[in-house]
DNA sequence: CTCGATTGCTTGAAGTATCAAGCTCTATGA
DNA sequence: TCATAGAGCTTGATACTTCAAGCAATCGAG
């Protein structure tokens, strides 16, 4: 399957190392940009935002731990610490579940939703002036294209194929 | 210059949405990888990896800090907090400035180089799996094409035109 | 020359991420 | 039905990031 020697990296070439760099520098300084937008004026980090909008999409604006942490690609442990502040701050509450009491459900509060009515033209805004601004259509397309590619490479296999929670 | 009223936010369409997902959950997924790939075989971070290569790039393998961090694309503090931690690794190491003495060279050891040598190849697959495997040529060129437009929008404009040092 | 503004870089505190270890509860099968 | 393995989630320690504030050296206008 592998016909190189192991000892003999395949280096990349010139143009994918562009590339490559390329990636690297427009993914943080795009991750910076909104980090700061967000955190100015909603108080959270991007990734944060990410959850409160996946509760608000939920049915009856809950999810189970667990499912919230594979929709946003992130360890339960990283959301375990995030929805303890976003209780803090009190845009998610906890419950639990009744079917299985090792479970928790995340909720988005009605205060969490305001947040997010407030500052999503802002924010969808600053996303749109640092993306879709800038590409054509084709590009856009292309860019969606190769994201979902390398997305389902690194997706652990079958993932979430087999929550009972999903029937 | 702005025909739509500030309180009419122009919301993301389907196909925008799919986009930005896509963005979002490959970068996120990409990012988790290669950082455990990197911490696991090299024992730090993408982010100071990257760092190291920089320098290793670099005439005389130095830098001033503030030229690393542009190259890096993050903030000084930030570069301070990193090279301080590799210099304890003894992987790279700090050196004043003659013409400035406010300046500060960040220097890749002998030992850093070695790091970088040992470790390289990994990465690189790791890299070429995740990303060039995965995508055929007119893609990587479409990738790059969208991500050189996004960070060319987001750099502070003019950066690093006007650094003495550069001349 | 001199003083205020700026540049280059660092520091400390507070927030967030990661990893391994832990707890509780559920499912399995003998 | 009971033990054991695994699932679901949390915790605490350590590492990393961010922000604001700080210090020292340089620049530039007068």
């Amino acid at each position: 399957m592998n016909t190189a020697s192991a000892d003999e990296p395949r280096w990349l070439s010139d143009e994918e190392q562009r590339v490559w760099r390329a990636y690297l520098h427009a993914t943080t300084l795009l991750d910076d940009h909104l980090d700061r937008q967000l955190q100015r004026d909603a108080g959270m980090p991007h990734i944060y935002y990410g959850l409160l909008v996946a509760l608000d999409e939920a049915p009856h604006r809950r999810l189970r731990m667990t499912e919230l942490a594979m929709k946003a690609k992130i360890t339960r442990s990283r959301l375990s610490h995030a929805i303890a502040r976003l209780e803090k701050n009190g845009w998610v509450r906890r419950e639990d579940c009744d079917s299985d009491k090792r479970g928790q459900f995340a909720v988005l509060t009605d205060e969490g939703h305001e947040v997010l009515r407030r500052t999503a033209p802002g924010h969808v805004a600053a996303v749109r002036q640092a993306v879709f601004d800038r590409l054509s259509p084709d590009q856009q397309k292309a860019l969606g294209e190769a994201m979902r590619l390398i997305a389902e490479g690194l997706q652990p296999k079958e993932a979430g194929a087999d929550l009972p929670w999903l029937r």
